[in-house]
DNA sequence: TTGAAAGCGCTAACAA
DNA sequence: TTGTTAGCGCTTTCAA
């Protein structure tokens, strides 16, 4: 039975191509100063070894790690799953790895994570979720990444506007106000919204949006917010309690498109018709959304796109202010909304398939 | 406006409590052997200046970096998200961290990154998806997994009965054959199989366990399979072909989840309806599947526990022969199937909710 | 209970 | 073109 034996280093490497250390490692890094020759010899001792280098030693003596830390709310959230593979993809076409941390929604947990991050010494962090309304909850992250970024680390955020760093900002006060108008210009007035959290950053900038859109109309618009998680069981629950303490409503604004489906589900076991008697949307179409059945009306915020942009955020050297990139948003009518049944079968179907705001 | 200021190290903690490199090591590292009076000082040194431990030297030095590698198919599949989510949460309460990278179901990108994840000298890697079935596209990764798990490292897998080492091993042809018992029982005998891409063990396990339930039956069962990717669109395309080709079809196997939302996305289209005209099913049982209209029957594998299960494995040391651990697997009959028009109304509906295998 | 010092495996500056 | 050597920041003997 073998031994369990330590794994070859450089200068076993070396030894064996009878090269000293110094050349050995040139020869791998693809450095020049070195002759083909040997270089070639190296590299299949190197093969024929099975050596791989050691990143700490790597790091510890010089360079970058060239990792990229990632931290996310709920990993196996659709939202957060489709940016994380717009960051892993450019990162990938990049040479850069990521390592993807989750934090479940908790400032303290975040904390641990990105404590984790820096201590190996990735070479940047990208934050990605809501940022949480209340300041103190984060006082000591932004601390952290302070001196972070003072000591050369890169970071960015998704939608955290609160954060002095370079941000990506989804379009949710937008977003919001397209839902509004497309409601509105529908027909609806009496409206609820399965809300999440409260706390978080994103949930108060679609509510924001919401309410510009809703201050146009005429007549004027009645909308009750309920709050819940920000998640599918949450929604199921928001709706349960629209249905029973607000009959009057005639549509149903999920923040996210997670809380959508769970308001669809509920919906769906009262035997309330969408868009028939209720009409639904969300927020982001992930990529379920058109899917579903009634396939969901939403507004698409370019997650992967988010992703991606981020991260090449972070392979810039950082700007004297920090950089602020909005992103595109898109209203995508489908099956799940229309006219309130009230109008009845008079009013002509607004509806176009795709409406670029 | 503060020079960009290298990290504070050890030493700098040292200096500033105005102990030694070693005193200051261990009062961080809770050894004993130290006044508390000093450790306490220390650690509060090491607070205010901010101080995290650089890992790499840490690792460097000696011990283990309490990272876990894992390595996707496909990050945003939720299969894999939500395998995933059962692994991170296992390491959390393990004070274990977990860097998770994805291959793209590309054998190359595969053995890339688990080269990464053995330079940076994780404790373990846990490798999630479906192998190949030719030995060729992964001969170096065995090799080099092999050469890692003998220098130390742990290695398991999920759902990859062809490596030699720790293994969770989803209930596969057990699900297939519960597909096919569930879908004879109701009638149906004309079925066509969404099946994945060639070349991954998984979809041919799950064809191998459906043959074996088909078997079985009487009369015999007329099974066609179709190719495709193993995604959502693969789904809706190879529907597509089934309904042009075999129009005489009462039922639709898809080989997961995702292809089965785009087998029901197709029909849809068709305005073919579930279960009435067309029965549908799935394998995995991803969250989603259930708040689907029709709600999707399927299999339901526990993955976030094949997560969970993986991540102890490679905490224990490692067995002489290699561990198996076998999962169970649920069959959840939901509104997609149903019994076949043919067979009318006088077939009373055998429908249980929930049956446990 | 504390401190001094020898590495861990690698890179890069300096010599040859 | 190649080799020698001084660290990188930490843990851990070994001495005091």
């Amino acid at each position: 039975m073998p031994k369990s034996r330590a794994a070859p280093r450089l200068l076993d490497v070396a030894e064996a191509a009878g090269v000293s250390l110094a050349t050995a490692s040139r020869s791998l890094s693809g450095q020049s100063g070195v002759s083909e020759a040997v270089a070639q010899r190296v590299r299949g001792v190197a093969q024929s070894l099975g050596y791989v280098a050691n990143v700490h030693a790597r790091t510890l003596a010089g360079g970058l790690t060239s990792m990229i830390g990632l931290i996310v709310h709920e990993i196996d959230d659709p939202y957060f799953s489709e940016i994380a593979s717009g960051v892993v993809h450019a990162a990938t076409s990049h040479q850069r790895l990521v390592q993807i941390s989750h934090s479940g929604r908790d400032p303290e947990q975040e904390l641990r994570q990105i404590r984790a991050l820096i201590a190996s010494r990735v070479d940047a962090i990208i934050i990605a979720g809501s940022g949480y309304t209340d300041p103190t909850a984060q006082q000591e992250s932004r601390l952290l990444l302070a001196r972070y970024a003072d000591s050369g680390g890169r970071v960015a955020v998704i939608g955290r506007h609160e954060l002095a760093v370079d941000a990506v900002l989804p379009a949710n006060k937008e977003a919001g106000a397209a839902i509004a108008e497309h409601l509105i210009s529908l027909g609806h007035r009496r409206i609820a919204i399965a809300a999440g959290t409260e706390g978080l950053t994103t949930v108060e900038d679609r509510l924001t949006g919401l309410a510009d859109g809703f201050g146009q109309a005429h007549p004027p618009v009645t909308a009750t917010a309920v709050r819940s998680d920000f998640t599918r069981e949450g929604g199921r629950l928001a709706a349960e309690q629209i249905i029973s303490d607000h009959p009057e409503v005639t549509a149903i604004i999920a923040l996210n498109d997670a809380m959508a489906i769970g308001v669809l589900a509920a919906l769906r076991s009262h035997r309330i018709a969408v868009p028939d008697q209720m009409s639904v949307v969300g927020f982001d179409d992930v990529s379920v959304a058109e899917a579903l059945a009634p396939s969901l009306t939403t507004v698409r915020l370019p997650m992967a796109t988010m992703g991606q942009l981020a991260l090449e955020m972070t392979l810039k050297p950082p700007a004297a202010e920090p950089r602020r990139k909005a992103t595109s948003h898109q209203l995508m009518v489908r099956d799940s909304t229309a006219a309130p049944r009230s109008l009845g079968e008079e009013t002509p179907l607004l509806r176009d398939n795709e409406r670029n705001v």
